[in-house]
DNA sequence: CTCGTTCTATACGCAAGCGTATACGCGGCG
DNA sequence: CGCCGCGTATACGCTTGCGTATAGAACGAG
């Protein structure tokens, strides 16, 4: 009975899906991942195929050609970034200020999500499409720290500067370069948060980033 | 700049730097351009020497082959963004606060460093060689906000915490999509940088972003 | 004026990369 | 079984870009 389940669904979703052998969503997956190590001009056709393990052959059958690739890979990061986030923030969040950390730390310290964030914020500034694209996504976070700081910043004006300097933080922390005397960037990461938020120092829980050093 | 009429340039100095027709520095000036608006990887030889006016002939009697030119694009850079910028805030600067955020609004509001820095900033994610010049450069703009901010701030620990906030806003802000309902990025950075440099609002010397005390 | 230095133009070989064309293979279906 | 669909492999033409070779032009020096 699992055999015909199997194929059951091989017959059924194979040509919904659209493809069994090297699916659609391999070639976008296999982009992203050259995406975030060497930016957009290291997304090339022959190479994913490479690293897939076939020739570009069938990759023509998916995309009408490498800018139709780019488009769904920017497709997918948008979506992935905004739904996927958002909701696990919405499910986890306890504390609204660590709700706002979270918010931050959640994309910016996933292995997967954060170089390609990094490396769509580059490309941005060369493309007008990926610029708009990630207008949505950052709204959408911006939104997410506005609610969270408003709860204790009453002023909305400061609200704005705050979220955008958290905002600053994340992102900025990871274009850096410069180090701290001895100290980690994550002990002066988690001051500088308090300091965004407004609490005293050592008050964050457990985050990411968070906690006391303690060294 | 280089650019400055070195058509003029000629007879004296010409043997002593060596070339009169295009010199060495104008493939690193155009190089740095290329870098600014497209990446390391837009930086051709060929598409260079076309927008200079020339061929790629003479290109391979300053540089080895391309590599060469990035390494000397580097070079400049990094002497250019440090010392430049150092000496320029050092004579320009008034209260440490102004100075301070002079220091971040320097560089990241030049119309020809700002792009080559971020550009720079995405390069040495990919590149430990670059992310080892980039640190040096980082270093020292670090230590400058270090000073400043110890002016006003006792805590050694929060000093570090709000001189990383002030950098990642001055970078962060360039990678950064969002909209602030209304409100300028400029106002919000404005805002944003009270806060950092613990000033009530609006006491700032001149406004951010571009104004720099034009003397 | 002639010479040598130095940049310039042009041509070449080579490699990477895109997109197309075509034949093969394998599984699903009649 | 035999056809068909779809992914795959392979080969081709084309473009771009690097680095080299070589001859010509410009300009200062003698």
């Amino acid at each position: 009975m699992y055999t015909v389940a199997y194929m059951n669904w091989n017959s059924e979703v194979a040509h919904i899906v659209g493809t069994v052998r090297t699916p659609r969503e391999r070639w976008i997956e296999e982009g992203l991942r050259a995406l975030a190590d060497g930016g957009p001009d290291a997304v090339r056709v022959e190479a994913l195929a490479k690293r897939i393990g076939v020739t570009k052959g069938g990759f023509y059958g998916h995309f009408a050609d490498r800018d139709a690739l780019l488009e769904a890979m920017l497709d997918a990061w948008e979506r992935e970034s905004v739904d996927e986030v958002l909701d696990r923030v919405e499910r986890e969040g306890g504390d609204p200020r660590d709700k706002a950390q979270l918010a931050g730390m959640l994309t910016f310290s996933d292995d997967r999500l954060l170089p390609i964030d990094l490396a769509v914020r580059d490309w941005s500034r060369r493309d007008e499409a990926v610029a708009e694209r990630l207008r949505r996504v950052d709204n959408q976070r911006m939104a997410l720290l506005r609610e969270t700081i408003g709860t204790f910043c009453p002023d909305p004006d400061e609200v704005e500067a705050r979220g955008l300097l958290a905002f600053c933080l994340a992102i900025g922390a990871h274009f850096l370069a410069a180090d701290h005397g001895g100290r980690t960037r994550l002990q002066v990461l988690s001051r500088a948060g308090d300091l965004v938020l407004d609490r005293p120092h050592g008050t964050a829980a457990r985050g990411k980033g968070g906690g006391e050093p303690n060294g």
